[in-house]
DNA sequence: CCCGAGTCTGTGAACGCTAACAATAATCGC
DNA sequence: GCGATTATTGTTAGCGTTCACAGACTCGGG
């Protein structure tokens, strides 16, 4: 009557010692197969290879884990999946990251708080990461992440280099300028800019590349208005800026808009519809550009120039970073990986 | 002389022994004073969280999960990130996740073949996760799941509903169906249909609710044109369409375009390009609608009208769903979350 | 003033693996 | 053919937790 019971998956997953037992050897002459020592004669390989197939064993990495010190797993955190840059950066670096054997522990962020950054740390933490790599391009959240003292390498993405912490980014400042030089280049007096927020260095370094080119140029240099980062601050920006064109503003405080830079792509998509519902032209009244490249850049009305980021190298970059650390100790703080992007000239900022 | 080399961290991390000996107690006391095991006195607990403090420890995970036998860790096979969705409902599942104190590990598929596929979940495997949710919209990648045997749960996501495989995923077939009654709604004697890739489960529920619809309304069913979900593939499908419109093709094989619904809206932004380069009016000449309702589709030329789904919804059921089974034990392999698609009208389909 | 039922704490044994060492068998040089 | 290697295998300890159990101590009631 007991037999179900008896048959009953006990289901306790086989263990090392199981399979040694079925292949007649010793565990660790089981260990030694599976970390592929050399000392073991092909014989007895083949029969614990066979005996693993049979009862279907994995090894135990928890038990692994814990003798080795190592939990070959590292940490993500990162923010919003609606912004395109780091969803790439998180897929690429997961790749890297199973390239050299690592399991990548993702934890996303619904605000950018010091605190919530924490409590991601804290998760990740206590999941057992060796390393993490933190995609949060907000001053403050950098900013609290140097005061943390971790048991672990920390490598940043998009953080800025001001703080002793490694990073990776993409020369936005550079982004800015190539950007800005092209449209100074069609002829404009000057070029109008449509930031991000405040906070975010991102924003920050465009700006800053941005008003330089216009300072070199001795151009003038025309307020930036602010956004989100969301298309919809982008259309309210482009409401703002098409009262603006051409005929210039009653008061004539400043240059009339014949060019603008938008600091991301989705904005820029806001940015061109507010223009469309005014009746400009773009580009023939207006030139646009934007920055990130989203896949639907080149389909927007018109396409749209912009700057493309390589995420994929982003991603892959960092891991490097951090696997440098997490494996060879290395401990340098001010190391950093610039990456330069690459602008995409189309239809929004040159006639056809 | 060898002072610096004595100071120099030895760095072990501390241990629950340290802890307890700091604290003067024993190991296990620390260990209840983790688990708040209610029988532990107030001063021996403050004097164990002090030593905790001063020694920064941390429990270790690995050797928690090898005596509990739970890693506390869930795996997500996910696919492309420049796809809206995918990405949305890893992030939603992550979040679910947390909430429920488990970690996720993320694994993205370039490819979405049955070896990748497989591969994937070995890696998976061997990172210890307690089950599996699997983004990965395609028939055979499906297929391939339900002939292995795992010794975790598996969830699927858009895995479609025909494999003993619980899972959850957004009504296509409602969504398909609710666009094209729309478009029909408009006067338009029949709609067009620019498909996804057509191993994708979604372009196929997708097709069927179309078809359906319009052969309940007595309206002609015109050849699908298959697209790859891609802006570009869209454009050529919309260059192709655009010749047909109003006037008709040449031949009259098939009724005239001046509806479409196109599978996705990255492909809706593509035939919008192709329709505003052969000088159609959209909505006036053609009515467009899409599907995904990704953000920048509000700021569409025009705002583009398009199926939402709750992507967010998606990864908490998923969530909820594998937790049933890693938790309590259930196994029913039936078991269904289906979420009802919204229909988002916007300028594309309906002259202002 | 003693006993049973708590309350609080400590001890010893797993968990499943790898590392270090020991032991044995096989091989080689001369 | 003998000692010295080298190849192959087994044995014994941990890794840092939690679990099961056993003590010791407290508190009321009889």
């Amino acid at each position: 009557m007991s037999q179900a019971a008896e048959n009953a998956t006990p289901h306790r997953a086989p263990t090392m010692a199981d399979v040694a037992q079925v292949a007649g050897v010793s565990h660790q002459t089981v260990s030694r197969v599976l970390s592929s020592h050399p000392n073991v004669r092909d014989t007895t390989r083949a029969e614990v290879l066979r005996a693993i197939e049979q009862l279907g064993y994995r090894r135990n990495s928890s038990a692994r884990a814990l003798v080795t010190r190592r939990t070959l797993t590292l940490g993500v955190v990162a923010c919003n999946p609606t912004l395109f840059g780091p969803a790439s950066t998180l897929f690429g670096l997961e790749e890297a990251a199973r390239d050299e054997g690592y399991m990548v522990s993702a934890v996303t962020l619904r605000q950018y708080t010091a605190s919530a950054l924490e409590d991601a740390i804290d998760h990740l933490s206590n999941g057992g990461v060796e390393g993490i790599v933190v995609i949060v391009p907000k001053r403050e959240a950098v900013a609290a992440l140097a005061g943390l003292r971790l048991p672990f390498p920390v490598v940043t993405v998009e953080g800025g280099h001001d703080l002793p912490i490694p990073g990776v980014s993409v020369d936005q400042d550079l982004g800015a300028r190539m950007v800005t030089e092209h449209l100074l280049a069609g002829g404009h007096p000057t070029v109008w800019h449509v930031a991000g927020p405040q906070d975010w260095l991102e924003a920050e370094a465009r700006i800053k590349g941005w008003r330089a080119t216009l300072e070199e140029a001795g151009a003038e240099v025309p307020p930036p208005l602010v956004g989100d980062w969301t298309a919809l601050s982008g259309y309210r920006a482009g409401q703002e800026l098409a009262g603006r064109v051409a005929v210039g503003s009653a008061r004539r405080r400043s240059a009339p808009v014949s060019a603008v830079f938008v600091a991301n792509d989705q904005m820029a998509l806001g940015v061109l519809r507010a223009f469309r519902e005014a009746g400009l032209s773009v580009p023939g009244q207006v030139a646009i550009a934007g920055f990130d490249d989203i896949p639907a850049a080149e389909y927007f009305a018109p396409p749209l120039t912009t700057v493309r980021q390589d995420f994929a190298a982003v991603g892959k970059a960092s891991i490097r970073l951090l696997l440098d650390r997490v494996e060879s100790g290395a401990t340098r703080p001010d190391e950093r990986v610039v990456i330069d992007p690459q602008l995409i000239i189309r239809n929004s900022s040159t006639p056809s």
